[in-house]
DNA sequence: GATGCGTGGGA
DNA sequence: TTCCCAAGCAT
């Protein structure tokens, strides 16, 4: 390879990924870039193992962008089933129609076309234009942004929004050879996923850890701003996902009553059932009845 | 830049 | 049990 400018971190974290990566559906070598991005698109605050089977069912099902879009976006919804946050499987359907209207049912190669996508943001355009295309891009999830702040930053986790600096270290440790450089991304991707983990970092099965910053420093406290703990119990969220499992688990339209018998709260369920039909996760079929769109 | 958005597994 | 959080995005 063409490695101009080898970092020491290098060699041994791609060495470390040829032994150590997972084998994932959407990294065969015979997946197609929509493959790719339905996984990103699902892996998105969702773990690997809940994202396999849901996968694997929606390639079956919708092998292209063209299958998908061809169903009512409540099919999409229905398949989504528990991997959460559903305005993704919306975000996916739109994105597939729009594959299909301005790129022939391609999904496009290019960052800008692909960022253009509903549901595809800065980290899943430069996941998908590197893993299903080979080319080269920063890739800044929150794995990679967390062995980067611990190798080279000394720090145990990054802050809570990307800065200036944190992408110019990860555009400098790119590898120049272009092929070499979507390995890199997935490898640390890989090594902050399985080894350098936010719960407890296995220093030793880490390939870097005599380069670690963070641990030459004696592996200090994290002392930046607390981290806010999500609230979840009585939320809209969890108020919502009640009322759209509810209608999920049935194929035809719901009475309202049963979304009665959802939620208790009669002000918070109303509330959001409105903010389900205002994201068109939810439509009102009559008078007295919901379903998916 | 801060918020809101689902879910279920592990420590 | 309770807490934390897992390959972000849109607003």
């Amino acid at each position: 390879m063409s490695d101009l400018a080898p970092h020491p971190l290098h060699e041994p974290i791609l060495a470390w990924y040829d032994e150590h990566a997972r084998e994932l559906p959407w990294r065969e070598p015979g997946a197609s870039a929509w493959s790719v991005m339905v996984s990103e698109l699902m892996l998105q605050q969702t773990p690997v193992a809940r994202v396999l089977p849901v996968h694997a069912q929606w390639l079956e099902r919708w092998p292209t962008p063209a299958d998908l879009a061809a169903e009512p976006t409540g099919a999409a919804v229905r398949a989504w089933g528990r991997l959460g946050y559903p305005r993704r499987a919306l975000r996916l359907h739109a994105a597939a129609t729009a594959i299909v209207e301005h790129h022939d049912g391609v999904v496009p190669e290019t960052y800008v076309d692909l960022i253009a996508l509903p549901g595809v943001g800065d980290y899943t355009a430069a996941a998908i234009a590197s893993f299903a295309y080979g080319r080269r891009h920063v890739v800044l999830d929150t794995n990679v942004r967390r062995v980067l702040a611990r190798t080279t930053g000394g720090i145990e986790f990054p802050g809570t929004s990307v800065t200036k600096a944190e992408r110019a270290t990860a555009t400098a440790l790119l590898p120049l050879d272009v092929p070499t450089a979507a390995t890199w991304s997935v490898a640390v991707m890989e090594l902050g996923a399985l080894v350098c983990t936010a719960a407890g970092p296995r220093c030793g099965d880490c390939p870097v850890a005599d380069l670690c910053a963070w641990r030459a420093a004696g592996h200090p406290a994290y002392d930046g701003p607390p981290r806010k703990a999500q609230t979840w119990a009585g939320t809209d969220r969890q108020c919502r996902g009640r009322l759209l499992a509810v209608l999920r688990d049935s194929h035809a339209a719901v009475p309202s009553s049963r979304l009665d018998a959802a939620w208790a709260d009669e002000g918070q369920r109303l509330r959001c059932l409105a903010s389900l039909l205002e994201d068109r996760l939810v439509v009102r079929v009559d008078a007295g009845s919901y379903a998916l769109p």
